[in-house]
RNA sequence: GGGGACGUAGUGUAACGGGAGCACGCCGCGGUCGCAUCGCGGAAAUGAGGGUUCGAUUCCCUUCGUCUCCA
């Protein structure tokens, strides 16, 4: 039986030997494009040849790229485990043609291996072809299906056209598209799943599991403009995909993909784990506990190998939701304690030839897995007792329901999943309003739909996919000003290459050149101004939208036409922008140097006013080990040796040792940064080489300075340092030693005894708090006194005493003491206290028990007597507190107090 | 990007707007042949900043952090 890893090796073979050039896969994070999550398909990474936006450095490629299907529109997540095919990770082998070879070689090929290399039957593949579509006055793709018997040995019968739903590739509303033509198989009558269903009919695209589409090849061939109309391509291309798991199933003659050796060693692994045994079964709860942790592990491993990390929100929140889905379906293998963890290495066994990434990052993935599920460990634990606590509410209810409301939050606030919700809930014969729940769910999707349609239209949006013009931008390298000629404007309402923009108009200016740096990489765009004339435009951020740099603004004086001649200049804030990158590039240096090779860059922020870098790095750095990476730069800076920069194919650059990022775009000239090379022929010298578009300082002395201010944990397994530089660096020091003077101008020390004093006064000043409450325990016996002199003048109703006076005293608690003291000695006692604290009256009532019973309450007593004092009151029936702001009324008001206790007392 | 919840001692948690408590841990003393034993004593906390109130851990606002759901 022919193995995955030889299926995949024959796939590339096979197009190598016709003339490909085999591309690695892009990272599954995709790198400079927030419109995507994650990679979904193999030709993301070739998005911007298809708009024409970049060229193609070879006109023919293939490769198996990694994809991972979990939001917008292929959301696989919730169907996986069900069935034997669903998967939110996955390989799509895939051939592409940029203007090379088209229909006939596509067809041609896919044929040819799909039944010569892997020894497909031709009898059970089947074809179709794009049926044409009147509402885009398209006619039926003839050609394809003309080529079909004629360049494969498929009959012509065998050739079915289809409509758009199937046959016709958008990428988009708008950009380019093309008909497609699909291989689809017959796997036999047995395998139909809908045998059941009245009138069902096995046929391609018939819905049941009998016919499986094989291969995709999408023929891109028409623009679709803003009006919907589909214009000629000049150029075409081919795009093919086939999802290698099935075609893995389908060759080693398995029924679900689950059996193939894709899958197979992890579902054999979690069983040893779990104790539990895989039977392949669908429908039932443990198989498919089995499927979903296999599926689910692969896409952990390769989501967190390629940057992403479990977080709240966005790539990071997708991650952890795939490994609390994977961790939950642990539950019903009896798995409560961390455990996907340890599927790692059988994942890495698996697929680690074919992406030696997840090899190199396995240790830092497991960690991240096992941090993570010790987390939702907690989560779950913490969901139970709030649980806990709508199941008593339901019990009590007639209908024994929990309520939808108590389920929702438990969902929304705690993270509680509804299932767990019913199952326990069913456990104790209760029932939970799922329907109420889904009503709830629905609301906030709205809300967080509402929340996006009203946000401010932003430039990105309004131009998504349309080509605009491209940017020479290469002067942001030499220079901070350059002349160039507006080439067009995005307002609200998106592109325009012509017209004026008129006096304080928001806008992005587009210009012919600029030497101004748009935000990537982790520094930010420029700012600055454009100008000709006397008009004015501020540039307030600058962004770079495939490869058109936007200068985002408004304009500040006169007004500006597309055309018009302009001078474009960036803030002074670009130096300091420089010395923090070139600063960054220096500290992710030091930080392998001390802390060793699992430092890999996570991220980083560089702009004006200071760096950060985030790297992994499993626990905290210690004192010592951050201030030698500090020590380190500063060497550096002190040496002032030179910068310097190339740009080179990507695999020179890698030969050279350069630090990759996440790994760039297929077909790209990368620029490397070297720090310490004199010139370009010296970068072997450099003791730091990295692939970098980001503007840097000549010389290192330039940065000037280089201090850590912060070091933080941001995730698990992810460290982040904050550090300053240049005149940054300079106002902190200033600020931090103008505190050192102003402490030590206070203390009337040197700066140099400062800690020491300071040492001192926190001594000084505890030994202080000592005597004072020593004194206050000595004026409390003092008032202990007092009180005990009140219980004797007291005058009795019965065997109640009345005890109501004024203490010299000013502490509350004191005061409280006393009448905890007098009630204890009385036995049966209303008790009212004043005293004069700071010009402040407070009055404090106690009363005993048996006479709270009788009806009088100390809370009572001080609200209708702190009036008197001009101040309120309140308390409980024990015991009672007011205060006033006028204490010479401190007599009236006890004598009120008297009154009334004797009243209520019938004395 | 939008919503919800939570920030109390080293840790885990209590406190109708009116004494910041409990458990574990820690320190000291005592008891015990011994202890994951017992007794006594002790240090130690309301994330930050405003507001309302006679009085705020509690109510309101801002901010920071954590958790969580939606996009």
């Amino acid at each position: 039986m022919k193995t995955a890893k030889q299926i995949r090796h024959e796939f590339v073979d096979f197009f190598k030997g016709k003339g490909h050039e085999i591309v690695p896969s892009s990272p599954i994070v995709p790198i400079g494009d927030e419109t995507l999550l994650f990679a979904n398909a193999g030709m993301n990474q070739f998005k911007d040849i298809f708009l024409g936006l970049a060229p193609a450095r070879y006109p023919r490629v293939a490769n198996s790229q990694k994809c991972l299907r979990v939001s917008g529109k292929h959301n696989d997540l919730e169907e996986v485990g069900k069935d034997t095919y669903h998967h939110t990770f996955f390989e799509m082998l895939g051939n592409w043609s940029f203007d090379d070879y088209f229909k006939a070689e596509s067809i041609e090929w896919a044929w040819e291996l799909l039944t010569r290399v892997w020894g497909i039957e031709p009898d059970r593949l089947w074809a179709t072809v794009f049926a044409g579509d009147q509402a885009d006055g398209l006619p039926k793709d003839e050609e394809a299906a003309n080529l079909w018997p004629k360049v494969t040995s498929m009959p012509a019968e065998k050739v079915l056209a289809c409509g758009k739903k199937d046959n016709f590739w958008e990428m988009g509303e708008i950009g380019p598209c093309g008909p497609c033509s699909e291989i689809h198989i017959d796997l036999g009558p047995d395998r139909c799943d809908m045998k059941n269903v009245p009138g069902h009919e096995c046929r391609v695209n018939g819905g049941c599991a009998r016919y499986i589409e094989l291969w995709n090849l999408v023929f891109i061939q028409f623009n679709r403009q803003h009006s919907g109309k589909l214009v000629t391509l000049p150029a075409k291309y081919v795009d093919t995909g086939a999802g290698l798991e099935r075609v893995v199933a389908v060759i080693q003659n398995k029924s679900s993909n689950y059996d193939t050796d894709l899958f197979m060693p992890i579902i054999d692994h979690t069983g040893q784990i779990t104790g539990h045994k895989y039977t392949s079964k669908l429908g039932n709860k443990t198989d498919n506990a089995f499927r979903v942790i296999a599926d689910h592990i692969r896409a952990l491993v390769f989501a967190i190998t390629d940057g992403a990390t479990p977080s709240n929100e966005g790539r990071g929140y997708v991650i952890r939701r795939i490994l609390r889905r994977a961790s939950r379906f642990g539950r019903e293998l009896g798995m409560h304690e961390p455990f996907l963890y340890k599927l790692v290495p059988v994942v890495v066994d698996c697929l680690g030839e074919a992406f030696s990434e997840i090899r190199e990052r396995a240790e830092y993935v497991s960690t991240v897995i096992e941090a993570e599920e010790a987390s939702f460990g907690r989560t779950l634990d913490r969901g139970i007792e709030i649980f806990a606590g709508a199941a008593d509410r339901a019990q009590k209810s007639k209908d024994k329901v929990i309520s939808g409301e108590d389920a929702f939050q438990l969902y929304d606030t705690f993270g509680f999943p509804l299932d767990l919700t019913q199952l326990m809930a069913q456990e104790r014969n209760l029932k939970v309003d799922s329907a109420r729940f889904s009503e709830l769910m629905e609301q906030q999707r709205q809300r967080a739909r509402a929340a996006i349609a009203k946000d401010s239209l932003s430039i990105t949006d309004t131009v998504s996919v349309q080509v605009l013009p491209e940017t020479e931008d290469l002067h942001k390298y030499h220079t901070d000003t350059c002349d160039a000629v507006i080439v067009g404007f995005i307002d609200n309402e998106g592109f325009k290459d012509k017209g004026r923009l008129g006096a304080s108009a928001q806008a992005g200016i587009i210009l012919d050149k600029t030497c101004f740096y748009a935000e990537a990489g982790g520094q930010v765009g420029d700012c600055g101004i454009i100008q000709s004339g006397d008009a004015k435009f501020i540039v307030e951020k600058t962004i770079k939208i495939a490869n058109c740099t936007v200068h985002q603004g408004k304009v500040a004086e006169g007004t500006f036409d597309v055309g018009e001649k302009v001078t474009a200049v960036v803030s002074r804030d670009r130096n300091s922008i420089k010395k923090n990158h070139t600063a960054t590039h220096v500290l992710q240096w030091a930080l392998q140097q001390v802390l060793g090779k699992s430092v890999a860059q996570q991220g980083s922020y560089v702009g004006p006013d200071y760096l950060r870098f985030d790297f992994t790095y499993p626990k905290a750095p210690v004192f010592e080990q951050l201030r030698k990476v500090e020590e380190l730069v500063r060497e550096k800076i002190a040496g002032d040796l030179p910068v310097t920069w190339a740009v080179m194919p990507k695999n020179e650059a890698q030969r050279l040792g350069a630090m990759a990022l996440f790994g760039e775009k297929y077909g790209d000239e990368v620029r490397v940064v070297a720090l310490g090379a004199e010139n370009k022929d010296e970068l072997n010298e450099a003791f730091s080489r990295e692939f970098c578009g980001g503007t840097h300082v000549d010389r290192l002395g330039a940065i000037g300075g280089f201090k850590i201010i912060k070091e933080e944990s941001i995730s698990a397994g992810v460290r982040r340092i904050t550090a300053l530089t240049g005149s940054a660096l300079t106002s902190h020091l200033e600020k931090a030693s103008g505190i050192v003077d102003e402490l030590s101008a206070m203390l009337k020390v040197p700066s140099e005894s400062l800690v020491e004093r300071v040492g001192q006064l926190l001594k000084d000043n505890k030994k202080l708090a000592k005597e004072l409450k020593a004194a206050a325990r000595q004026s409390g016996s003092d008032s202990m006194a007092e009180a005990r002199g009140l219980l004797e003048k007291s005058e009795k109703i019965g065997d109640a005493s009345i005890i109501i006076g004024q203490l010299r005293t000013t502490s509350v608690e004191q005061a409280r003491e006393a009448v905890d003291m007098l009630k204890k000695k009385a036995k049966s006692a209303a008790i009212v206290l004043g005293f004069d604290e700071d010009g402040r009256a407070t009055l404090l009532a106690g009363v005993t028990d048996d006479l709270v019973a009788k009806g009088l309450k100390a809370g009572d007593i001080v609200k209708e007597i702190a009036p008197i004092v001009d101040g309120g009151g309140g308390g409980r029936p024990q015991m009672a507190q007011a205060g006033g702001k006028n204490p010479k009324k401190i007599g009236d008001a006890l004598a009120k107090a008297g009154e009334i206790i004797k009243q209520k007392l019938g004395g």
